[in-house]
DNA sequence: AACTAAATTAGAATAATTCTAAAAGAGGGA
DNA sequence: TCCCTCTTTTAGAATTATTCTAATTTAGTT
């Protein structure tokens, strides 16, 4: 079943495993839409809005989803983090593109030179708009 | 005079002379501290708090300067953006480093290609820890 | 089954940011 | 220089995403 990966994908983060953890990263894995917590909140009515953001911190906290605060609408959207990637954001949209044709290594290679400090992640957004559109 | 100077980078963006946004701008073009709105209340005092808020959206708008809201104190931080650059966090302080020792074109294309969207600008921010930290 | 630390919850509280609508100022033209 | 008009500034109120509180439930263990 299933659940037996998402129960896996908890507990090797040290998390409890509740239905509540569970029905919210299975969420986060099957959609790509990059929600809100009230989106989430929205689509799974039966968890308290306390809850959805008691789960997704704790699932930012260990490093399974990631936060990205950077969109116009004064909201955080939650993004499943399975393998690393950047993002694409259509400015005229507001749509968010994952992708993960880049490699890293080089940029984190300049930021440890410039820093001096040991690299342990990055969060890139592209931004763009769509080519047709005038100006 | 260096007033000169603020002015014409105003005007070129179509944007009024205030002696509030003259400040602000100045503000923000002499200091390295990523600045919030508070931050910069408190130390230009005579300008009222709403006034603050506008000029920066204004400065965004005009894209003179950009917005950093991805640190945990769930206030937007200001920058400068004279030169495009990207930013290196200091995860154990919260610093942020500027840096511009990286070419972004390879980045782009990769965007470009995966999108199709015309790129219009970029966010990177790279996260590391003090190498000697335990961890 | 019982135990206990951790998780969930409803609702209140917080606080960064936005809004309102009235007063002041900038810049252009006469 | 003096208007004129549109823009900007402002104090304070309003908004609202998120956090907090403290009581209840539950997961995982013995
Ligand atoms: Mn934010
Ligand atoms: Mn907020
Ligand atoms: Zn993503
Ligand atoms: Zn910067």
């Amino acid at each position: 079943m299933a659940d037996k990966t998402l129960r896996d994908i908890l507990q090797a983060h040290g998390l409890k495993s509740t239905f509540q953890r569970l029905s919210i990263l299975e969420y986060l894995m099957t959609h790509e839409t990059h929600p809100t917590a009230e989106m989430i909140h929205d689509d799974l009515s039966d968890i308290s809005l306390a809850t959805i953001y008691n789960t997704l911190d704790k699932l930012v906290d260990v490093g399974i989803i990631i936060v990205i605060d950077t969109l116009k609408d004064d909201k955080r959207h939650y993004d499943y983090y399975g393998e690393p990637h950047y993002h694409i954001i259509n400015s005229n949209t507001n749509e968010i593109i994952d992708a993960d044709n880049f490699d890293v290594a080089p940029l984190f290679e300049a930021a440890r030179q410039v820093s001096g400090l040991n690299i342990t992640g990055f969060h890139i957004e592209i931004y763009g708009v769509d080519p047709d559109q005038a100006k």
